[in-house]
DNA sequence: GTCTATAATTTGATAGAC
DNA sequence: GTCTATCAAATTATAGAC
């Protein structure tokens, strides 16, 4: 069983996925999560934007433990990606191109406009490049280059998203998994080539 | 001088750029162009997805011809990217992180639930892609390798708007500019080494 | 914790005079 | 082409009973 709570942020978190954080209103987040507008501000007294806060937090956390899975369950990097891509090319498919995540459009929403959830983004993308980082430099990748390469990569699948959306298709989105690739391994053929 | 017209349209795109769509009022544009009501709507007879889609084509038309200039221009399309991008961090810091393009914004929060709007973002990203991917062919580069990294690029550079302007800060942005380098160096090697 | 009613404001859009 | 007045609906948020 769900709590109120629960649905509350689970309807929350589709709804931006699909209209945006200013295109979501309280109704239609309460009317989808079935519950009244006096439970929505028992459980988030600062109203939409604590509810938006919480969605970005737990969505951030949730897609950080989902990429670390992938890294650290997969035998080398390139196979990691080549997989995290994948699941997020057939996600894409699977949902009608709805976004896979949230927080990238609601940090673009935001950012000049709402200091505290401007934050609660820039937290997020930060702990995502932090983990990816530190995996390249354990593959071995010097500590500058392994921070632009997780920026990069972070970008690219944001920039992806919104591609593959716009023409309700994973291809672009699949093409940027292949560029992905080939900077991984030339990232790694660094290396060897150094020896 | 300006028409009223013009300053419609340059005001939309300056408050998408800060606000997004949906974050946008018409009575922000109207207040903002000195125009009224019954001039939006004189010009306008859509409303706001038409003046919407007046932003998108423009400046989307602009984007290009911007992109064009530095390509066309440079000696090589090395120091082209690093011009192009170098000018990209500039406008960033110069303009206070709002969104240097409203483009990607827009298509976010329309792709899913606005279908003239989306096809109109598409179309954009579209003769974006087709022009890179053309130059890229021009240096050499086969025609599936050009458009993967013509639309790997356009993703890099819409995900890292997205990361610099969270971050309140250009390093973002430059270091996907550092990750395009090394990957355009990439696509030019493997032509090398073809020889 | 949940419910309904409602306040106060803003929204996109229209009408019709000038 | 421009102006003001206005509409109907939707917006976030609050109050207070249960």
């Amino acid at each position: 069983m769900s709590t109120t709570r629960q649905r509350i942020v689970s309807a929350t978190t589709d709804l931006f996925r699909q209209r945006g954080y200013n295109g979501t209103s309280l109704k239609m987040i309460t009317t989808a999560s079935e519950a009244t507008t006096g439970s929505l501000y028992h459980f988030f007294p600062g109203g939409k934007d604590q509810l938006t806060a919480d969605v970005v937090e737990s969505s951030g956390a949730a897609y950080l433990q989902l990429f670390e899975m992938f890294v650290d369950g997969a035998p080398n990097l390139i196979d990691a990606f080549v997989e995290f891509f994948d699941g997020g090319a057939l996600l894409l498919e699977e949902t009608g191109f709805i976004d896979p995540c949230p927080i990238g459009g609601i940090a673009r929403e935001v950012a000049s406009v709402n200091e505290p959830l401007r934050i609660a983004t820039q937290r997020v993308f930060r702990s995502w490049v932090e983990s990816a980082t530190l995996r390249f430099e354990h593959a071995g990748i010097a500590t500058i280059e392994a921070s632009d390469l997780a920026i990069a990569i972070v970008a690219i699948i944001e920039g992806g998203f919104v591609l593959s959306r716009t023409a309700k298709s994973a291809e672009p989105f699949r093409a940027c998994a292949r560029q992905v690739d080939l900077l991984v391994r030339a990232h790694l053929g660094a290396i060897r080539s150094r020896h």
